[in-house]
DNA sequence: TAATAGTTGACAATTTTACTAGGGTATACT
DNA sequence: AGTATACCCTAGTAAAATTGTCAACTATTA
């Protein structure tokens, strides 16, 4: 398993929010409740996002979350390395060095892992996730 | 980070005994000593792919392992997944039903992002990356 | 039969994960 | 002004995963 709870409960609710995007904001329990996430623990992944300026939040009554940008100015690969760090298969890649050569081979194939994904997520935007959505829900309804 | 240890340290030892292929079987303590992995956990490492059929293990003096089959008839992925277990983004993909609807948005991606990877790890032989190996290797020479 | 080398299972330190708990602060509505 | 609502922030924590270590055992060969 690639992706932890963070990655996968915190996209959730970033996909959540850019489907309410203008609405004004969605709370926290609305979110939690819709996708059986704790609420502690989603408020935390939440202001991981606010900090990296993805999301805003308004407080008070009738106060919640939202995106802090269009939703199609937002990646899956923003939201994810938000949450999850550096999407990188091995150390090799982030820092440690290669001094042995015949190691560069195992690197070779760990970069092209890491394009793949990055290929994935960095060129979908939440507002892809929306359209999709729609189109699945009508089909659906059909 | 993607890969834990097992399969970064894995797949350097696989690749090691397919550089020996056909050459006699290679010690433990000699690939643990040349990529600096701890023997002993290298040890549970090998006797998992041992166990899946991809190395044979020679006992007794000048033993060691090596692979059961030619470089080009493994792939990466073999490797990965037999160290690692199946490479998924997501619970998702691999038993958890999705109910609500709107997860299924999510699904899709982490859907896209398996396909990535396996497509790479698919796609890699043991065999070429023995041959990208001697390429880089003569590159250096010149 | 001694030395080498893989086999197995128990166990242990460390880190990460996935939370829980609870007090603090801002806002809106009455 | 008071109160309920909802985000803000920090600390703690149990369980799991990671990353190993150790020791006793078995097989092979010189």
């Amino acid at each position: 398993m690639i992706l932890s709870t963070k990655g996968r409960y915190g996209l959730k609710a970033a996909f959540e929010l850019a489907l309410n995007y203008g609405g004004g904001p969605v709370s926290l329990k609305t979110i939690s409740s819709k996708y059986n996430i704790s609420e502690n623990y989603l408020e935390q992944l939440l202001a991981k996002l606010r900090k990296q300026g993805y999301i805003e939040t308004v407080r008070g009554v009738n106060g919640g979350y939202m995106l802090a940008r269009k939703p199609e100015e937002i990646t899956v690969g923003m939201i994810l390395r938000a949450l999850e760090g550096e999407m990188t298969p091995s150390d090799c890649l982030s820092g440690e060095v290669c001094t042995r050569e015949s190691i560069c081979a195992t690197r070779v194939i760990f970069e092209k892992i890491e394009m793949g994904i990055n290929n994935v997520i960095d060129n979908t935007y939440l507002g892809d996730m929306v359209k999709q959505n729609s189109k699945v829900m009508q089909e659906a309804a059909k």
